[in-house]
DNA sequence: TTGTTATATTGCAATATTACGATTAATATT
DNA sequence: AATATTAATCGTAATATTGCAATATAACAA
């Protein structure tokens, strides 16, 4: 197996699951959260910022861009990656409601 | 591999991937929206709800309490599950930030 | 005690993920 | 053109994940 059975489950289950998915591994994790901070990124940054290998951390930025989170401009012998503001704030509007729901009534036993 | 090199990243880092990955998967998610909705729940229910079989269920129900996002107590023969609102709290004070990185200065290229 | 019910554990097959060396592709620079 | 630089892709090894059948365990019921 190791292959989730998505057709049994919403739309937004899915898209969760697959949000969370990308976020599930600190190297993408401190990728993300290089972005913000500086605000604009080639990649090369990121193989010495994070310290995996070149291959690994293009593998990585691969995924993220697959999920739309960031985009890549070529500029000149290098990558420029960003964030893709848009679809982040899509993301947020999937991820927020599922984080925040409402726990008053939980914690039962 | 397979194997994240978890030493090279920091701690909020790793505690990110960690709760973003045990939110991964469908079948995680659609356990923990059902106990938000029910309030309270035990295992058969959920086996019957979301239609993979018990020990899939009971597999992800224990990577949801190894994390402590649920929590189980013994009523007879069955076992009562909840979310466990303290630990839920906490893994939103870490998560949040993280989303809501400040987007303003994002998408340069 | 014997069965019944509910959940956990074990073992395993299929597939996915992670990481990296080697290579390739694309663009600059000389 | 020849060379350097940068990032993507390919191939592959090691490990993780998913899912389930079979079995074990625990608590109750008769």
């Amino acid at each position: 197996m190791g292959l989730a059975k998505t057709e049994m489950f919403t739309e937004d289950q899915n898209a969760i699951a697959l949000f969370a998915k990308v976020f599930g591994h600190p190297a993408r994790v401190s990728i993300l959260q290089h972005l913000f901070k500086i605000n604009s990124c080639v990649c090369g940054d990121l193989v010495n910022e994070i310290g995996l290998a070149q291959p690994t951390i293009s593998q990585h930025l691969k995924e993220l861009k697959n999920l739309g989170l960031i985009k890549g401009n070529v500029e000149g012998t290098s990558v420029c990656y960003c964030i893709d503001v848009e679809n982040w704030t899509q993301m947020k509007k999937i991820m927020y409601p599922f984080l925040d729901q409402d726990i008053s009534k939980s914690d039962c036993c």
